[in-house]
DNA sequence: ATATTAATTTAGATAAGACTAAAAATTACA
DNA sequence: TGTAATTTTTAGTCTTATCTAAATTAATAT
């Protein structure tokens, strides 16, 4: 049985590790879970004997299959509770990452697949991210991030790849959720900052921001 | 704030206590949480220090208001998420115990009222036992042990005290559950056991099983 | 190629929560 | 009332997960 520390590690490898999954440095992970390297080491040595992640002294982690499974899971639980407290209980896309944080690390099988029959078996959560199945698959997405559109083309908000509240809250401010339509105008590239439209009026985002904003072009 | 532990602690020195706020013993907390009473000695002067319980050594503990209401916002917790579980993902009642356990600790003023809002506040959970409202007041009861019914009267049963799936389970079988009606035809001397009618049917249940299911008396 | 810097690991501590075994206090009862 | 039995506490150990400081390995730059 997995702790919740070990389940912490494991999410993180994994949203490290991207899709290339690549191999994950211990500053990094450290980094990503707010902790000091030293105790990632010494946890990384705990999750390798345990046959969750592959360690190799002095040259990062990778997940086993084991590790990727569990991994995967947890998100997978993590957002189908997203899923329920915005659709069911009304909070915003920006209240719900550190209460499902929480929910993410309940343990009962039953209880998962129970509620994603509730939820009517979600594809993506209230951020658009995709929900893997029970057997980890995740549903395909050809989304692109708003920075490397085309200009003059026009797309869907179809995910954000940040949940801070900080960022979901301009978002909001902009006009910007999930579903929304918007135009790519001009690239500024004095400041790589970009003009697009939204419901016909103009705004004007950085290029930090654009690039953790998912369209899908049409 | 509370660790898992301490919280388990806190409600059962709360459970122990019974409505008489009675002194509860190191030993008598052991045996409820199954651990040992060195462990319980360790926890009981931590939560002395934090003001939760009343504590002198040798003499038992006690609550305190702080550690009271701690307690029941816990008891709060369980008891609502289970009404979740039975009511909206259509978990059977001896199904829900262990889960409401894991999720009567997370930790969120905000999703527990929200979650009493969209179960509609309900005063009772799936096993009859009475929700504590936000300020801690619980609904009044007015249900008395079956053994305890005056014979040849009728009732309904309103509450079960154990919700061990053992127990649960044995209820089934009888077609006992909460609202069933029940007549108490007759005590047998002998051995304490009771003949009760159900849905027109006798049935002959011990004074151990009767002692656990809470009537109203019609 | 070697010296410096950066990243990583080890060593040693700490805190929470549990355990066993032993000591101390309380209760029971002859 | 004094001894026996029971209950409770203390002392010492263990595990998990963290930390700081020091040591070691790897990477970089001259």
């Amino acid at each position: 049985m997995s702790t919740q520390a070990e389940e912490n590690y494991l999410k993180a490898i994994f949203k490290l590790s991207g899709k290339e999954k690549k191999s994950v440095s211990t500053n990094a992970i450290a980094e990503e879970l707010q902790t000091k390297a030293s105790s990632v080491s010494d946890m990384v040595k705990k999750l390798s004997e345990k046959d969750l992640i592959n360690y190799v002294k002095y040259q990062g982690v990778s997940l086993t299959s084991q590790g990727h499974s569990l991994a995967v899971h947890i998100v997978r639980k993590h957002r189908l509770w997203e899923v329920f407290l915005v659709n069911h209980l009304d909070f915003k896309w920006d209240e719900v990452h550190d209460i499902a944080e929480q929910l993410e690390h309940i343990k009962s099988p039953e209880l998962v697949s129970r509620l994603d029959a509730f939820l009517n078996h979600p594809n993506y959560d209230p951020h658009g991210d995709p929900i893997p199945n029970d057997k980890g698959e995740f549903p395909k997405t050809t989304a692109i991030p708003l920075n490397e559109v085309q200009l003059k083309s026009k797309g869907m908000v179809v995910a954000v790849e940040i949940d801070e509240p900080s960022f979901l809250n301009y978002l909001d401010k902009l006009n910007i959720s999930i579903g929304t339509h918007v135009e790519v105008l001009e690239l500024n590239d004095f400041d790589n900052s970009i003009d697009i439209k939204i419901d016909s009026v103009l705004q004007h985002i950085s290029i930090d921001v654009a690039k953790n904003i998912l369209i899908s072009v049409s």
